[in-house]
RNA sequence: GGCGGGAUAGCUCAGCUGGUUAGAGCGCAUGAUUCAUAAUCAUGAGGUCCGGGGUUCAAGUCCCCGUCCCGCUACCA
C-alpha cells in the first residue's frame, strides 16, 4: 500500500439554489467529515475543502422567478448552507464559494492555460439568439409551445407540464424568456474539451490502476470508456458565471461543470498559501467524496482537465454513495420533500450527533436507502440511549456512588478482565480498516461495540453485588469500566464529535489522542472525574409524529398544487376560422409497433378514410402496440409532417392527459366510418 | 433503447477470489438482573439468499434469460 505525506479531502460542492438536506449529508458530507476527522485524529496532515457551487442556469432562472439577482439567490443559500454545516459539526477547513474573486481568477487562468496549450477544440453551431438582449439563449431561456401537450410555457430543454424533455428547436413559436422577442438562429462558437484525446490515459488510470474503487464508480467509468469518449462543451452562452477569458467570447461563460471542480482548487488557495503542495505533490492523497449522480464529472471530466493542464495530482479515490430516500419517496428540493438541515438544527437543538449517527448507520453506501422518522427514533432510543449513553452513565454513576467520583486503582486483573480489555485493540484494527476503506457503517458498528463490550462487562461482573460481598474486587471492575469509557470517547469522535467532547468533560480529561485507542490505562487512578450527565435522551412519539405531520402537510400542499395545475387557465381566444383550419378525423389503427431504440415511441399505421399513413406517437409507455390495433382514434391529419427517428410522422394522435402525465386515447363513443370529420 | 449499480431474516445491512448447520444490529418471544434514561445481559424463534434455466463434486457467490428499484445516457409526440 502506497503511503502518503498528506491528504486532501474534497466534498461535492452543494448547488446554491436551495438548502442542504439529509440526502446530501448521508451521501457526501457526513462520510467525508468522518474520514477527515479520523485523519486529523491520527495526526495526519489533512485539508478538507468545500464550498457553494453558485453558477449555472437554474440559479439564474430562480432569480428571475423571484425577481431578484442571481447574486441574491446564492448569497442567501450560501449562508444558510454554510451555517448549517457548521451547526452539524462538519469540519471543513474552508467552506468557500465559486462566486469568490479567487475562484473566478483561478478558473479563468485554468481555462486560459488549456486554451493557450491548444487543449480545446472550437466548434461552431447554430443557436437561438435574442437580438434585443444581444445574447445567445441557453435552452432554458427559450419558451414556446410544447409540441406535445401544447403548453405555451415550455422551456427549450423541457416542458414542465408534461415532463417531456425537448430541444429548443422543437418549440413551436419560440420566444426569448429575457425580452419576449422572437429569437433568430445565429452561429455561435464554443470550446470543447476533447475527452477522446484523454481516453487511453483514463482507461489505463482507472480500469488498470484503480480496481479498488467502489463498484458503482468503477462500473460507470468502465461503461463510459467502453462507449468511447466524445468532446464535451466547456462554455455556455449565459451572463452568469465566469467569462470565457478569450478575445471575442463576449456573452460566454465557463460551463458550470468546468468551473465547479476547480472550486476545490480555489478553496484550497484561499485557505493556505501552501496550496500547491496539496494539489501538485504526488505524495498527497486526494479523495473526492461525491454522490452517484456526478461520477462521470469527477472521474472522467475533471481528471481530463487536470491532466490537460498538467502539474496536478489526480484523486486516489472517488467514493460515491447512492441516494437516500425519505419515507419511501425520492427526496426533492422542488417538491419540498426533504428534511432540511437548517430546520433540523433548529428543531432538534443538541441532537447534532443523533442525526450524524443515524445518517452514518443508514448511509446508502451500496444501494439507495430510506430515511424514516421511526427508524431515527428507534436508533436514538435503542442504540444511542440504551447502549452508548447508558453504559457511560453506568460507569460514571457507579464511580460517583462508591468512590466519590475518583478513579479507583485497579488491583490484580482476572482472566475475564484481561480478555475484555484485550478486545479493544482488535476493535481498533477493524475500525481503522473500515474507515480507510470508506466503510463507515461498519466502522460505526465497531465503535458501538466498545459500549456493548462495556455493558456486558458490567452485567457479568456485577459490581453492585460485589460491593457487599467482595468489596476488594470492585475498584478493579470500575477502573476497567472507566478505561472502556475512555476508549469510547476516542473511538466515537470522528462520528459523534459533540458526544465525544461530552464524555471527555465527564471524565475531566482534555485529550487522549487516537494513538491511545485500545489502551487500558487512559484514566489514572486517583484522577477526579467531572460531573456525570446524560449523553442522549429518549425521543418521544410526539416529536416523531410532529415530523411526520409536517411531511404529510407537504404532501397535501403538493397535491393541491398538482390539482391547481390540472385546472390550467384557459388559453387565448381563437377565431372560428383558426379552428376551422384544423382537420381532425376519426381514423382506425391498422398496425402498431415500437420504434426501435426508443422508450416512448410507437409507429402507427392508420386508416384515415382519406389514405393510409404512418404516425409516430409517444404513447409506448401507456399502450401496448397490440392493444391498439382496430381501435378508432382522433387524428389531426393536416399537421405539418415531421421526421422522428427516420420515420415521417404525418399527423398527430389526439390524447387526453391528466395532471400526473397519464395519456389516454380519445375515441368516438360509437363506431363511425374512418374519415368522419370532427368539429 | 444502451450502459452501470442494487435486490439476502419484520426493518437496516455483512457475506472477500464458489466449500461445513447463511451472519450482525434493531424489532419480537422467553429467562436473568436492578448500578443505569423501564436501560442491561443470556437464550430462542424467524430466511425457496427477486424468479427461471445452466456450469460444478459443491452456487447467495460463476454463466444465460427475465422482473422490480435507482443513476447515467440516447431518443421523444
Amino acid at each position: 500500500m502506497k503511503s502518503f505525506k498528506r491528504h486532501l479531502v474534497t466534498s461535492a460542492l452543494p448547488y446554491a439554489n436551495g438548502p442542504v438536506h439529509i440526502g446530501h449529508l448521508a451521501g457526501v458530507y457526513v462520510p467525508s467529515d468522518i474520514y477527515t476527522r479520523y485523519l486529523r485524529l491520527r495526526g495526519e496532515d489533512v485539508v478538507s475543502v468545500c464550498g457553494s457551487d453558485e453558477h449555472g442556469v437554474p440559479i439564474t432562472l430562480k432569480a428571475r422567478a423571484e425577481g431578484v439577482t442571481p447574486q441574491d439567490i446564492v448569497d442567501k443559500y450560501h449562508n444558510i448552507i454554510k451555517d448549517a454545516f457548521a451547526g452539524l459539526g462538519i469540519s471543513f477547513d474552508i467552506y468557500s464559494r465559486t462566486s469568490s474573486p479567487v475562484h473566478h481568477q483561478t478558473a479563468s487562468d485554468f481555462f486560459r492555460t488549456l486554451y493557450d496549450k491548444g487543449e480545446f477544440v472550437e466548434k461552431y453551431a447554430m443557436q437561438y439568439y435574442d437580438t434585443e438582449a444581444g445574447q445567445f439563449l441557453a435552452d432554458r431561456y427559450i419558451v414556446g409551445t410544447c409540441p406535445h401537450c401544447s403548453n405555451e410555457r415550455a422551456y427549450g430543454d423541457q416542458c414542465e407540464k408534461c415532463g417531456t424533455s425537448l430541444n429548443a428547436t422543437d418549440l413551436i413559436s419560440p420566444r426569448s424568456a429575457i425580452t419576449g422577442s422572437v429569437p433568430v438562429m445565429k452561429e455561435t462558437k464554443h470550446w470543447y474539451l476533447p475527452l477522446d484525446k484523454h481516453e487511453a490515459f483514463l482507461r489505463e488510470w482507472i480500469l488498470e490502476g484503480h480496481k479498488e474503487w467502489k463498484a458503482n464508480v468503477y462500473g460507470q467509468c468502465k461503461s463510459w470508456l467502453d462507449l468511447g469518449l466524445q468532446p464535451r462543451a466547456v462554455s455556455r452562452d449565459l451572463d452568469w458565471g465566469i467569462p470565457v477569458p478569450v478575445e471575442g467570447a463576449e456573452g460566454k461563460v465557463l460551463y458550470v461543470w468546468f468551473d465547479a471542480p476547480i472550486g476545490y482548487i480555489s478553496a484550497t488557495k484561499e485557505l493556505t498559501g501552501d496550496w500547491e503542495k496539496y494539489w501538485k505533490d504526488p505524495e498527497t492523497k486526494i479523495v473526492n467524496f461525491i454522490g452517484k449522480d456526478n461520477i462521470v464529472f469527477h472521474c472522467i471530466m475533471f481528471p481530463a482537465m487536470l491532466r490537460a493542464h498538467g502539474g496536478y495530482v489526480l484523486p486516489e479515490n472517488v467514493p460515491a454513495n447512492e441516494f437516500l430516500n425519505l419515507e419511501n419517496d425520492k427526496i426533492s428540493t422542488s417538491r419540498n420533500w426533504a428534511v432540511w438541515l437548517h430546520e433540523y438544527l433548529a428543531e432538534f437543538p443538541g441532537k447534532e450527533d443523533v442525526l450524524r449517527y443515524v445518517l452514518c448507520a443508514n448511509a446508502p453506501e451500496t444501494k439507495d436507502n430510506d430515511f424514516t422518522w421511526k427508524d431515527f427514533q428507534a436508533r436514538n432510543n435503542n442504540e444511542l440511549v440504551a447502549v452508548l449513553g447508558n453504559f457511560v452513565n453506568r460507569a460514571m454513576v457507579l464511580t460517583a456512588k462508591y468512590y466519590d467520583g475518583v478513579v479507583p486503582a485497579a488491583g490484580p486483573l482476572t482472566d475475564y478482565d484481561r480478555d475484555t480489555l484485550a478486545e479493544l485493540p482488535g476493535i481498533r484494527r477493524s475500525l481503522e480498516e473500515n474507515l480507510e476503506n470508506f466503510r463507515f457503517r461498519e466502522a460505526l458498528k465497531d465503535a458501538m461495540n466498545i459500549a456493548r463490550l462495556g455493558n456486558k462487562y458490567l452485567a457479568d461482573t456485577e459490581p453492585w453485588k460485589l460491593i457487599k460481598s467482595d468489596p476488594e474486587r470492585v475498584p478493579t471492575i470500575l477502573n476497567v469500566a472507566l478505561q472502556i469509557t475512555s476508549n469510547i470517547a476516542i473511538a466515537i469522535e470522528p462520528f459523534m464529535p459533540f458526544s465525544a467532547a461530552k464524555i471527555m468533560a465527564m471524565l475531566s480529561e482534555d485529550h487522549f489522542g487516537w494513538d491511545r485507542l485500545g489502551d487500558s490505562d487512559l484514566v489514572a487512578a486517583g484522577h477526579r472525574l467531572g460531573q456525570a450527565g446524560l449523553l442522549f435522551e429518549k425521543i418521544e412519539d410526539e416529536v416523531i409524529e410532529r415530523q411526520l405531520q409536517k411531511l404529510a402537510d407537504t404532501k397535501k400542499a403538493n397535491s393541491a398544487a398538482e390539482a391547481g395545475k390540472a385546472a390550467a387557465p384557459q388559453k387565448d381566444t381563437v377565431s372560428f376560422d383558426d379552428f376551422q383550419k384544423m382537420d381532425i378525423r376519426v381514423a382506425t389503427v391498422i398496425a402498431a409497433e415500437k420504434v426501435a431504440k426508443t422508450k416512448k415511441l410507437l409507429k402507427l399505421t392508420i386508416d384515415t378514410g382519406i389514405d393510409r399513413r404512418e404516425i409516430v406517437s409517444g404513447i409506448a409507455e401507456h399502450y401496448e402496440p397490440e392493444s391498439l390495433i382496430g381501435r378508432q382514434v382522433l387524428v389531426l391529419v393536416n399537421l405539418a409532417p415531421r421526421d422522428l427517428k427516420g420515420i415521417t410522422s404525418q399527423g398527430m394522435i389526439l390524447m387526453a392527459e391528466d395532471a400526473s402525465g397519464k395519456l389516454v386515447l380519445l375515441s368516438p363513443s360509437d363506431k363511425v366510418a374512418s374519415g368522419a370529420t370532427v368539429g
